[in-house]
DNA sequence: ATTTAACCTTACAGTTTTGTAACAAAAAAG
DNA sequence: CTTTTTTGTTACAAAACTGTAAGGTTAAAT
């Protein structure tokens, strides 16, 4: 979805667009532009910076605060202070007018995978030689693959993104529990156990150390 | 990490970092540096495109290809070139010399903010008024949590990440089953049934809809 | 209106997961 | 060196998960 005021330039993205495989969408008007972006929730935005009547800044602001959606900015003047406060605001790029196509296209290409990296929740965590399925809950090493029971899946998650760095054990049971408090405190060195045996079936003996009185550590 | 030749500019960096609560690296030379920057796995990595002795563009596309530490391409030339050949190989930003302080530290924020949604592995998705933790499997309304089972789980996932379009009974075997030819049909059906029961617990009813013939799709 | 194909529900049994207890091992403290 | 604390292992029973069959319901097709 392309918002920009300059008919010209819009009609000429558009093309270009459409020539690379993109489905392009113009409003009619900037009048309720905000719902108009929300409700259509395009997979883009390239949103001019200077618009008629809006503030395309203040725009971004209060579309970040329910949106995700991934937003280039698109300006005429080559302004550092515009780009700096785009950035903070959330966009997820900036370019300026004239732009090169090419780059622009590129541009697109890489914030719309960067995006569906997210979106797609295309989750999976490498971690030395394994990969880490977070949606089949699987870790897989070449052609061996093991499945892990979702108290590994809480355990090694909480590990992997916390890697080099000592983990407690009151982190993992609250990682694990809501309500720690009844649950006996030996269940979780038994998971931590059921968790290294399985980590050995891939090959990887000794990765998840114990630092006595301290916590656990990812190697 | 900052991998430049160029001393100056380096330490003038790492000084503006370490300024701004960063931790820095400066690698000693440039020898097996593709190796140095594997092994120290830094959060981001500040790549000149310039070194002596190696080909910045030729080590980002070898760096790609085991991992994901995001990238910021730095060069002196402000050349296009340059720049479409980064963004195709995977950097994640780029930036000219001389660059804007400020610029630099808000374009690495934003940077690692993106990365550390990926890493952090910060997957609660939004549907509606329920918030998904695709980490714990749960499903949270206000004060009610329902807990999904690993099945469960990978047909709301699937669901909501191709939202608005309608889902057909093979993808949805696919996503569930590695080898489908020797799963009953029905079963699918009996865990699709299941989901309902557990969105019905908190208050979303028939939001899971049937398209007799062609498949499902969460309204 | 009747038939047919697609989908739904319930109940049940096999399997897996999970928490606990009892005992063992290892490191830290005395 | 001995005691204490912390962590590890195994076995077992309760609970949860999952696939299938049998029979019911719905909507499209004839």
């Amino acid at each position: 979805m392309i918002v920009d005021d300059d008919e010209a330039i819009s009609s000429e993205l558009k093309e270009l667009l459409q020539n690379n495989g993109y489905e392009v969408i113009l409003p009619q008007d900037f009048n309720n532009i905000l719902e108009k972006i929300l409700k259509i929730s395009p997979d883009l935005l390239l949103l001019d910076i200077n618009l008629p009547f809006v503030n395309g800044e203040l725009l971004l602001q209060n579309l970040r605060k329910t949106s995700n959606i991934p937003v280039i900015m698109v300006t005429s003047k080559n302004n550092e202070t515009d780009e700096a406060l785009s950035i903070s605001y959330g966009a997820d790029d900036y370019i300026t007018k004239p732009y090169n196509p090419n780059i622009l296209l590129l541009r697109i290409g890489a914030v719309l995978k960067r995006s569906s990296i997210n979106y797609n929740n295309n989750t999976t965590i490498t971690y030395k030689e394994l990969k880490f399925d977070t949606q089949k809950g699987s870790i897989k090493r070449d052609n061996t693959e093991i499945i892990l029971t979702k108290n590994e899946m809480i355990i090694f998650s909480y590990l992997v993104t916390h890697q080099k760095r000592i983990v407690t054990r009151d982190e993992l049971m609250t990682a694990l529990w809501d309500n720690t408090e009844y649950v006996n405190d030996n269940t979780l060195t038994v998971n931590i156990s059921r968790l290294r045996n399985k980590l050995k079936e891939v090959g990887y003996i000794d990765v998840l150390a114990t630092r006595k009185g301290q916590g656990y550590i990812l190697l």
